[in-house]
DNA sequence: CATACCTCCAAGTCCCACTTATACTGGTGC
DNA sequence: GCACCAGTATAAGTGGGACTTGGAGGTATG
């Protein structure tokens, strides 16, 4: 088996024509370079360089050798040089798959400023939600899983959240819940409500998660929510709420780009938060720009 | 330093997707692998598999270096090869020099039993004397030079031989010298004659070195011999000599392969030799396809 | 629930690569 | 002709690293 190492002395050689002399351009000692081309020669079974004395000459195995040893180097080079791109953040390609609705204002902040800071990498972004989004990162399909859970959710039924424990689980951010009620709502002015207070209202619901959390929310509240409508898509909720069709419970972050014509917002006692947070695999969150990607969305999440 | 020896469990591993496979396929154990593969990725700078519990998969960068590992390990196998095929004498080129008309039999033998024996090498040839051909040894410029030498001139005169003694000094051939008469001359019926017999006669002599070497040995016998002609061809010399110009003393291969026409050949008493060696440097001698050369060479004499 | 398979980790052993030191050789100066 | 210099080969010593064995943990499959 040849070495590249090897290679690369022999190809020093058959430049400088000297053993010491490649031994000071390679910073090692003179016997080195000896032992190593005589390895070389072992393993070769013939003589590589003919010592005359005076200059040391290449035997035509010996012009073989530097004749493949250059492009072998060429090649162990570039493959360094591009994984060292990519571990350096002058490359590399991370596949980001964020629930729906949820890369309205928080993707796109930490996309633009990935882009700003590592110019060279390339994020694509593709939307699902779990357990979807998780199954791709299992297979392979994407680097990181933006997704959201319920603290309460998580408490009360753990099973539901237990694929994610081998997974590198990153809080981006906490997200209150807030009230959406029609405009001339006898709470629109209060500002501020229970969940009780919403005990008789038609609900509108989102994604079936957030189904079942409002529900459970409710029943701590002491009700149970009479649910009219459920939509995934946040804008529909919106727009029945203000159409007077019932109430909702939104998190803050999706009216953070819209404003609610028809509606108005109110605080909702007690606080409830949404936690969104990027999931990605152990091995991948090591991989530089997954993880500046991460680090990109708790920045994002800050502002 | 990425190592040729981590590119190839790399790509063994992508093939095969376990550690545990790849380490059965290169007759290791896993743990082997498994550590190399550790290091391979901690002098990349970036993880290169996931492992995901079930399946193994290559992250970017992975890729990007099993993609360059491909094309760097077909390289090496090449190179291995071309080696190997030098080394086994399935390929190789000999560069020979020969003495002018030293090549008359000796060489073309050696040549054909060399084409007969390793077809696929390739033996040059070329022409010169020493100490030419010497100096083109010491050049690179061929890997055999076949010459001659006189015993007795090198006893004399060790200096002139003095440039061999760093050479490997293969000995192919001692070779008797014979008198040639013109047919008719009073000697040419007796078949045998002692140098002191053609004190009177012209001579005609070959090369410098021959003739060097004529006048030492018929000093020893008394006389200094009378020289007319002088010339490297040895056709030329027997034509002289057939023409009734004078006699000569010539190597007994020289006529091996002609017949001279007008003259007759004569024991020539006391023996005296010329010794054909061949020469190469120590290095080269170690060459497979050089020494086979020589092993032909020698070979050839025999018959 | 047991089994089989795979991976990682830890410890021990062995080999190999490099260094230092030294001898030897050829070319070069006075 | 002799000493000097540069280069190579060799020997001995040392340190690191690569592989093995042995064991633990985890995951699919029967």
């Amino acid at each position: 088996m040849i070495e590249a190492r090897h290679l690369r002395v022999l190809r020093e050689v058959a430049r400088t024509g000297s053993f010491s002399a490649a031994a000071r351009e390679l910073g090692c000692t003179q016997p080195a370079v000896s032992q190593q081309m005589k390895a070389l020669e072992q393993s070769a079974g013939t003589p590589l360089l003919v010592r005359t004395g005076r200059e040391m000459r290449l035997t035509q195995a010996g012009e073989a050798l530097v004749r493949h040893a250059v492009g072998i180097l060429a090649g162990l080079t570039a493959a360094e040089e591009e994984v060292a791109a990519i571990a350096g953040l002058r490359a590399g390609r991370v596949r980001l798959v964020s629930f729906p609705s949820g890369s309205s204002t928080l993707v796109p902040t930490a996309l633009a400023a990935m882009r700003a800071a590592h110019p060279r990498t390339r994020v694509s972004l593709d939307e699902a939600e779990p357990p979807r989004s998780i199954e791709m990162l299992r297979n392979g399909d994407c680097e990181i899983a933006l997704a959201f859970r319920y603290p309460e959710v998580r408490a009360a039924a753990p099973e539901a959240c237990a694929d994610w424990d081998d997974l590198v689980v990153r809080p981006v951010l906490t997200d209150r819940l807030v009230g959406l009620v029609p405009e001339g709502h006898r709470l629109a002015a209060a500002g501020s409500a229970a969940f009780g207070d919403l005990a008789d209202e038609p609900w509108i619901a989102g994604c079936p998660r957030c189904r079942t959390h409002l529900v459970e929310v409710c029943e701590s509240a002491g009700f149970t929510p009479r649910i009219d409508f459920a939509t995934d898509d946040y804008p529909a909720v919106i727009g029945l709420v203000g159409a007077g069709l019932g109430v909702a419970a939104l998190p803050e972050l999706t009216l953070a780009s819209v404003r609610p014509k028809g509606a108005r917002t109110v605080r909702l006692e007690p606080a409830v938060h949404r936690e969104i947070v990027a999931l990605t695999l152990p091995d991948l969150a090591r991989v530089p720009a997954v993880g500046a990607m991460l680090d990109q969305l708790e920045s994002a999440a800050a502002r």
